[in-house]
RNA sequence: GGAGAGAUGGCUGAGUGGUCGAAAGCGCUCCCCUGCUAAGGGAGUAAGGGUUAAAAGCCCUUCGAGGGUUCGAAUCCCUCUCUCUCCGCCA
């Protein structure tokens, strides 16, 4: 959420950053709305405070003894005229917040201009993409020759956009995920968190996935409904909810390792083939909450620390910017981290890094005392991918691939392997 | 799943219709005194919002959440949520 006071004396500054994205905000309707919100408020506080002051003096003059009738008559009106301002200030207020909750975040003056990842820049570049003197296979190839991935099986259950694993592919899945949290939590001081799958709205409003993309999550049909994370940011990163940290207590960086659950509404006809898109995968994420003054930093740091797991696994990749068209709702800024992909013969998304200045913290309260001020003051979010499961086991077997069809597994995984150099069907 | 108890400020805990946003204690901050390893005295100490260019001040809201009764609700009524104890069941 956009702070409702910028968007209300800096109206056009923010329209102006907002159509970077190609967002189209009604500045002139918002504060048609606002104008009305403040008159109503203003109007409706001052009757209260009337009400306030005459309901005391009826309880000092009957505590005295005397006579009543005329005061409550007197006060009779007012509660009518009072509730009916108070519903109307309601409705416009919700209507207010329900603006407000659909803006994306403003962009930061640094991300590039653009429409789609067409315009995306890239940043650097790790690793020499090696060509193979042989033809590559992709990993749907790779998986089901060695057979080990198996996407009919999981269609008898699931339908499409489901795999199934078996045996060493499976397992090399698992060593990746213990190999991630064991270098954030060991080597970049994050805590490992464990979290829960299914959250209530609110937790989702808070990191901004609803009201606007309720259609790109599955929900559940039970009385109060729950939603299946889209990502392990969700759950961590609503610990801040309603939080005011201690100065000293930040920054804080959590890890957790979640499956996420996305339906990819629109995305039909997109990476049908294999475990690119899929309704189910595997990641691990870091949360950071930082300082208000400390977030850009943050995302550099936040961003090594995912690029370090491609570099320990040897694994070719990019980091670019995201543009102004491509940057998530939330985010003030954003990362993804490209990581090669012989198959396909070019990079692929495998982790995406992002600064969300306050638009979280703002819609679920979470804070900080202020060390000079002593006041409480909205905290910066951060997250990011470190990264995807699934698309690193994709990277792991394109980039590993033998002639043979067997898998070498990278130096960095085989201690949680048995010690195993190589999968062989 | 069954039975019972509870939810108040950073914490403990009082408060059952009227100057209660809330006693007291603890903690914390500042000041004073004292002087030596600890003690004494005083003051202050919730969050959100409105008004303002901003601040001060003033005002509004908030005692688990939502609704109701009332001129007036932490206090009365209804619904829900969560926590704790016991029983059952399970991983």
């Amino acid at each position: 959420m956009i702070d409702p006071k910028l968007l209300r004396q800096s109206t056009d500054e923010v329209a102006a950053n907002l159509a970077r994205r190609g967002f189209e905000f009604d500045a002139a309707g918002y504060l048609a709305l606002d104008e009305r919100r403040k008159a109503l408020q203003v109007e409706t506080e001052s009757l209260r405070k009337e009400r306030n002051s005459s309901s005391k003096a009826i309880g000092k003059a009957k505590a005295q003894g005397e006579d009543i009738e005329p005061l409550l008559a007197a006060v009779q009106e007012l509660g009518d005229k009072l509730d009916q301002n108070e519903a109307e200030l309601q409705a416009v207020q919700e209507e207010l917040r329900d603006i407000e909750l659909g803006l994306p975040n403003l962009l930061q003056a640094d991300v590039p201009d653009g429409v789609g990842d067409e315009d995306n820049v890239e940043v650097r570049c790790w690793g020499e993409p090696v060509e193979p003197d042989f033809e590559a296979r992709d990993h749907v190839a790779l998986g089901e020759a060695l057979g080990m991935l198996d996407f009919e099986c999981a269609s008898k259950m699931s339908g499409s956009r489901f795999a199934v694993m078996r045996g060493q592919l499976a397992r090399l899945q698992r060593a990746l995920i213990q190999f991630m949290l064991d270098v954030h939590t060991g080597e970049h001081g994050y805590v490992e968190t464990y979290v829960p799958f299914l959250v209530q709205s609110q937790a989702l409003v808070g990191t901004g996935q609803l009201p606007k993309f309720e259609a790109d999550l599955f929900k559940t049909t039970t009385e109060t409904p729950f939603y299946l994370i889209p990502t392990a940011e969700v759950p961590v990163t609503n610990f801040a909810r309603d939080v005011i940290f201690e100065a000293d207590e930040l920054p804080l960086r959590y890890t957790a390792h979640t499956p996420c659950f996305r339906s990819e509404a629109g995305s039909y006809g997109q990476d049908t083939r294999g475990m690119i898109r899929q309704h189910q995968f595997e990641k691990v994420e870091l949360v950071q909450f930082v300082a208000p003054g400390d977030s850009e930093r943050a995302l550099e740091e936040l961003t090594g620390h995912a690029e370090v797991i491609l570099q320990r696994l040897e694994l070719p990749y990019r980091v670019v910017v995201l543009c102004s068209g491509d940057t998530g709702f939330g985010a003030a800024k954003t990362y993804d981290i490209e990581v090669w992909l012989p198959g396909q013969g070019k990079y692929r998304e495998i982790s995406s890094c992002s600064n969300y200045e306050a638009f979280q913290a703002r819609r679920m309260g979470a804070r900080r005392r202020n060390p000079e001020s002593g006041k409480p003051e909205l905290i910066h979010t951060l997250n990011g991918s470190g990264v995807a499961a699934g698309r690193a086991l994709i990277a792991i077997m394109e980039n590993y691939q033998q002639a043979d069809g067997s898998i070498r597994v990278p130096q960095a995984l085989q201690p949680y392997m048995a010690g195993a150099t190589a999968i062989y069907g």
